[in-house]
DNA sequence: TACGCGATCGTG
DNA sequence: ACGATCGCGTAT
C-alpha cells in the first residue's frame, strides 16, 4: 500500500495532557478487527474527562468495579454501560492511578460500513455519530472493557493514516449535569488526508 | 435490600 | 419533548 498506516504506540500518549490528547485523537483512525470483519472510522468528536472534575465517573479518585480501567496506564479502552441499554468507549489517557480519559463521541466511517450497518440493525444513516451509536456500530460491549490498544496483538487499536482535522471547534461537553462549564469537547467536521 | 439516576438514542 | 431500560453508587 502506498500510504503508511502507522499503528499508534506508547509514544503517542507520552508527554501529552488529556486535553491535548482529546485534540490529537481527532483524525486518528479507530480500528476493530471484529469477528465479522475489519471496521475503521476517523475520529471526529471527543470529550476529555478527569478525576478532578465532578462529571467524571471517577471524581475524587474514587475507584470502583465500574471505573477501575480509568486508573490504568494510558492506551487502555474503558467501556461503560449506561441508560440501561447503551455502551460507550473512552481511551484512557492519564498516568497510572490517575483517572483521565477521552470519550470517543463520533467517527466518520471509513471501512467496513457493511458490518456497521448490520451491527446497527439496518439503520441506513447516522451509523456512528454518537458515543453509543459508535459503540454499537463497532460491536463494542463489556467484553472489550480493559483492552490494551497498545498491545500489538490487540484487535482494537488506533492508526495514523495521515488525516488532519480541518477546523477544530471547542465547546462545552454534552449530556452532563455537573461541570458543564468546562470547554472540553472537540469536534471537527472534516478530516483531510 | 431499596432507590434514583444516568458521559444516550430514536421517535413523535 | 419523552420513554425505554438496568447497572451502579449511595443510602437504609
Amino acid at each position: 500500500m502506498s500510504r503508511s498506516n502507522k499503528r499508534l504506540s506508547k509514544t503517542f500518549f507520552s508527554n501529552k495532557t488529556t486535553l491535548e490528547l482529546a485534540q490529537a485523537l481527532l483524525g486518528k483512525v479507530l480500528v476493530h478487527k471484529s469477528p465479522a470483519g475489519v471496521i475503521k472510522g476517523i475520529i471526529n468528536e471527543t470529550e476529555a474527562y478527569s478525576q478532578d472534575e465532578e462529571s467524571c465517573h471517577a471524581f475524587g479518585g474514587k475507584r470502583s468495579k465500574r471505573n477501575e480501567v480509568m486508573f490504568w496506564r494510558a492506551g487502555h479502552l474503558y467501556v461503560y454501560f449506561t441508560y440501561g441499554m447503551h455502551y460507550c468507549i473512552n481511551i484512557v489517557t492519564g498516568e497510572p492511578d490517575r483517572a483521565e480519559a477521552v470519550l470517543i463521541r463520533s467517527v466518520l466511517p471509513l471501512e467496513g460500513q457493511d458490518i456497521m450497518l448490520l451491527n446497527r440493525k439496518g439503520r441506513q444513516k447516522n451509523l456512528a455519530d454518537g458515543p453509543a451509536k459508535l459503540a454499537m456500530a463497532y460491536g463494542f460491549g463489556k467484553a472489550h472493557n480493559g483492552v490494551d490498544l497498545l498491545d500489538g496483538a490487540s484487535v482494537i487499536y488506533l492508526e495514523d493514516q495521515g488525516y488532519k482535522p480541518e477546523e477544530i471547534t471547542q465547546t462545552e461537553r454534552i449530556g452532563i449535569s455537573k461541570a458543564k462549564d468546562l470547554p472540553w469537547r472537540f469536534v471537527c467536521r472534516k478530516c483531510i488526508q
